[in-house]
DNA sequence: TCTGACTTTGACTTTTTCTGACCAAATGAA
DNA sequence: TTCATTTGGTCAGAAAAAGTCAAAGTCAGA
């Protein structure tokens, strides 16, 4: 089991368990009780929750100093709206993987729905593409497909 | 007895004794318990566990990777399959069209399914592709979607 | 025997995770 | 005010996996 599936599931735990969708944690503490350098804990952080993932971080240093995660909760269209301008040109499976994760852990797509996208999104689906047009058709694709969530949904 | 035969004995084997059906393999260490070089064994997959064969490959790099070999099965897999094994290397949007209005009426997929994939397949998306480049990564996307819809039956 | 398809190997690449050394800010006691 | 202590931040590099590709080996059938 990787340490940054523990920490990412001990934040998020903590969001969900808590009713403003907010998480605060003691950096040190948190890396004390994974068994990890405290580093670990931005690592996770930076690569899962990220502002384009939906979620806030701010943070204190000093005695009494905290990590606090929020996840930006608004109604459903003008989140995937936000998401779908965030995107940019460029999509890589990776991303988009973390991304369908959030929209599936915020309850914003079902189950179903984030599977059919992840394999519409997977890197097999574009071997037949040079390595320098995927990115831009799978951003295209994703588009294309959260638009439907917000028109259809 | 052919290394790439104990390989992909031992992947069966795997997916005999999950309840799931599936296989969920660390790559080096499996190279390494039969003996032979890591990339070995993703010639064994690519030649042997195909989607057209009716197995979902998925992998991760870095610490703690892993590749995963789903085997697909259930009620509506025989007619899926056929469908995937004759869409061929290309399809249009219509077609596309087509093909979804048909699994929709017959009750394959759900109709939220049938709009995302509609969406994912659309014109629109490709439109950054020179146009003979679009059918070809419109039927892999295709592909890769419908394996999905296989998996939960 | 020749040929082409299938196997095997290994050098090189890419992605992701983990660690540690050093940096910066807040607090609080002297 | 000063400065030691307590936190958190940054960044580069090591480590841990998996992927790619081309070259070389095997082997059955024409």
């Amino acid at each position: 089991m990787r340490l940054s599936d523990i920490i990412a599931g001990k934040i998020l735990e903590l969001l969900e368990s808590s009713q403003e969708g907010t998480a605060e944690i003691a950096r040190n503490e948190l890396a004390n009780a994974v068994g990890c350098v405290p580093s670990q804990i931005n690592y996770v952080i930076t690569s899962r929750f990220t502002p384009e993932q939906g979620y806030i971080v701010e943070s204190r240093r000093g005695g009494g100093g905290y990590v606090r995660i929020t996840r930006v909760q608004g109604d459903k269209t003008s989140t995937v709206m936000h998401i779908i301008n965030s995107i940019g040109t460029e999509m890589d499976p990776s991303s988009a993987r973390i991304l369908l994760n959030n929209l599936l852990h915020a309850g914003i797509i079902p189950y179903e729905s984030a599977v059919l996208m992840n394999a519409a999104l997977s890197e097999k689906a574009y071997v037949s593409l040079p390595q320098s047009m995927r990115a831009a058709v799978r951003a295209a694709v994703l588009k294309q497909m959260l638009m439907t969530v917000v028109t259809k949904g």
